[in-house]
DNA sequence: GCCGTTTTCGGCCCGACTGTTTTCAGTCG
């Protein structure tokens, strides 16, 4: 985990952002921890920090809105006052007081697998040890090794992690695990007494990255599956193997853990190797104060279990609807849940068109076109990317398009283009040329690094123009590379839903812009959103999918999408939009 | 430090596995 101490110094009047603020919190749970300090108040840092850390509107926004901190969860009025200080000033006492008293190795030590605060602490205090490179040679000339609660497998992990230097815990993304996945779970299908196999964990949310694979499995007897799972063939190194639980990593460097429990607890070891963390604290707590006990074998009332064959039950038994994997997250699932409030999330099969695919050239037009019709689309909006493209080019396009809609044939084809919005806020094509098409999506393309307000107010400006109709790339992020550009979200959701225009959900598994917190800005504002492939390939409309996980995961529903609409109500709506 | 459909005080999620121990600390989800 980044350390807050790791980033350069801010200047006193910066505003904090919430990634940082969670990191201070973090860091203060660390350094409590590391002065044995009641672990309870330590956690209250640690809840504090995650309830930052998966908000969505920063913290400084909550403030200037007057908003009172302590209605977070997990926040009561310490650490508000903390929160609206870290947010502010960008320090807080306690943080400042509490690095004067912890050598600054000792949250190094920390995040190295095997030590917590009490060895930690011993390294420090017993043997004086302030850096990495005096922990080596204490490690070489077998002083760790005579610490009590130091023995020769941990010096020996410890020499590993030290040589290996501090490698940073990988994420990988969704769609480029889904091959091991399957074919693991083929694996261990085959395997004699299975009853059942399934991926949970992050995977089964849906998240966009997968920091390791979860996969829970149901039989009577365990030891045939856990052999054939730490026999698989592309194994690099088991972690831990025990009768219920093992670990492994895979050649690949993907960690994969598998648990085994009996076939009548499969729904409560689902809904607990599911996760996540904070939504399965959060039903716990719940069973709590109905006088039961949740854990991954059922639902208990005393010795008695009175749910846990299905996820269903375990929910019931709460007194909750059924919740989908896409939403758990404790971001209000439970409370809507309760109150029979939870949406109901958009489906694939709810999506009857595409508008934002890429086609030059007559044949790739049609090659698109019946790629789309296969796929069960009945309409397709092309938008070629306006740089570089000549008028003698777009009515060509125009015409190839006009040729295959006079057959008749689905799916209807929905002329369009991609235009930069200017640094100025204008858009990067004549008037006249965007007049004589069926929409115009906009978006940021260029000089990615203007100030926030810049950006905003060039937004802004480019959804005014009159063909303006579709806000793409809505933040201009690459996962697990390119961070999103720096703009006021919330602004231009609520510009977009004056002016009538939609905001797209990018589908492409590389891009995904529109946050899930931005998915759910956008139906509290009343915005629809398109989810578009993006596709320059036919068999990249598949990855419409991926736009669909997102969606779910910001809790949309079929009629927060504008292209869940039949074709003739969608030609009204961007018909709306032009003035 | 947070929190309240028994509570404003007295609780705080739960269990498996490893390593180093003979009762416990650390890690994971």
């Amino acid at each position: 985990m980044a350390r807050a101490r790791a980033q350069p110094r801010k200047p006193a009047k910066a505003k904090l952002r919430n990634g940082e603020i969670a990191d201070a919190l973090d860091e203060i749970a660390d350094l409590l921890d590391l002065q044995s300090a009641n672990p309870f108040r330590i956690r209250a840092y640690r809840n504090g920090a995650r309830t930052v850390r998966g908000l969505g509107v920063e913290i400084s926004e909550l403030i200037s809105q007057g908003r009172d901190l302590s209605e977070l969860p997990g926040i009561g009025k310490d650490l508000a006052v903390k929160l609206v200080t870290l947010a502010e000033t960008g320090k807080v006492t306690l943080l400042d007081e509490l690095r004067r008293a912890v050598p600054p190795i000792a949250t190094e030590l920390l995040h190295l697998t095997g030590l917590g605060p009490k060895r930690v602490r011993a390294l420090y205090e017993d043997l004086d040890i302030h850096s990495l490179e005096q922990l080596r040679r204490a490690l070489l000339d077998g002083r760790v090794g005579e610490l009590p609660g130091f023995g020769p497998k941990l010096v020996a992990s410890l020499k590993e992690s030290i040589a290996a230097g501090s490698a940073p815990s990988r994420r990988f993304p969704r769609a480029a695990v889904r091959g091991t996945v399957e074919h693991l779970v083929a694996h261990l299908e085959a395997a004699p007494g299975v009853e059942r196999v399934i991926v949970a964990g992050s995977y089964r949310r849906r998240q966009e990255t997968v920091g390791d694979i979860d996969i829970l499995a149901t039989a009577e007897m365990t030891k045939p599956i856990m052999d054939r799972f730490v026999g698989y063939g592309e194994v690099a190194k088991v972690l831990a193997e025990g009768p219920t639980r093992s670990t492994v990593v895979l050649r690949s460097g993907i960690q994969v853990d598998i648990r085994i429990v009996p076939d009548e607890s499969y729904g409560s070891a689902l809904n607990y190797f599911t996760g996540s963390k904070a939504h399965s604290i959060a039903l716990r707590q719940l069973a709590q104060k109905r006088a039961l006990k949740l854990n991954e074998y059922g639902v208990f009332k005393g010795k008695r279990r009175t749910a846990g064959k299905t996820e269903q039950s375990v929910y019931e038994a709460l007194g909750l609807t059924y919740i989908d994997p896409e939403l758990r997250e404790n971001r209000g699932e439970i409370e809507a849940a309760r109150a029979g409030t939870l949406p109901k999330l958009v489906e694939r099969r709810d999506l009857r068109g595409d508008l934002h695919a890429h086609a030059a050239t007559a044949d790739e037009i049609a090659a698109m076109a019946k790629a789309a019709r296969e796929r069960g689309l009945d309409y397709l909006g092309i938008a070629e990317r306006a740089e570089g493209l000549d008028p003698r080019r777009l009515a060509q396009q125009i015409a190839a398009m006009d040729r295959w809609n006079a057959k008749g044939a689905a799916p209807r084809l929905l002329r369009g283009v991609e235009v930069d919005i200017r640094e100025d806020g204008s858009l990067g094509l004549a008037d006249e040329v965007l007049a004589g098409l069926d929409f115009v999506i906009g978006s940021i393309q260029t000089k990615l690094a203007l100030s926030r307000q810049r950006q905003t107010e060039r937004i802004l400006r480019g959804m005014r123009h009159p063909r303006f109709a579709i806000l793409a790339h809505p933040s201009g992020r690459l996962v697990e590379g390119r961070p999103p550009y720096d703009v006021e979200m919330d602004r231009v959701m609520r510009a977009a839903r004056e002016r009538g225009v939609f905001v797209e959900l990018n589908a492409h598994p590389d891009r995904l812009e529109l946050t899930e917190v931005q998915c759910r800005m956008a139906k509290e504002a009343g915005v629809l959103v398109s989810i578009a492939s993006d596709a320059t390939r036919a068999e990249e409309l598949d990855d419409l999918s991926y736009g669909i996980d997102r969606a779910r995961r910001g809790w949309l529903e079929k009629p927060d999408v504008l292209n869940s609409r039949p074709l003739a109500a969608l030609e009204k709506q961007l018909a709306a939009t032009r003035r």
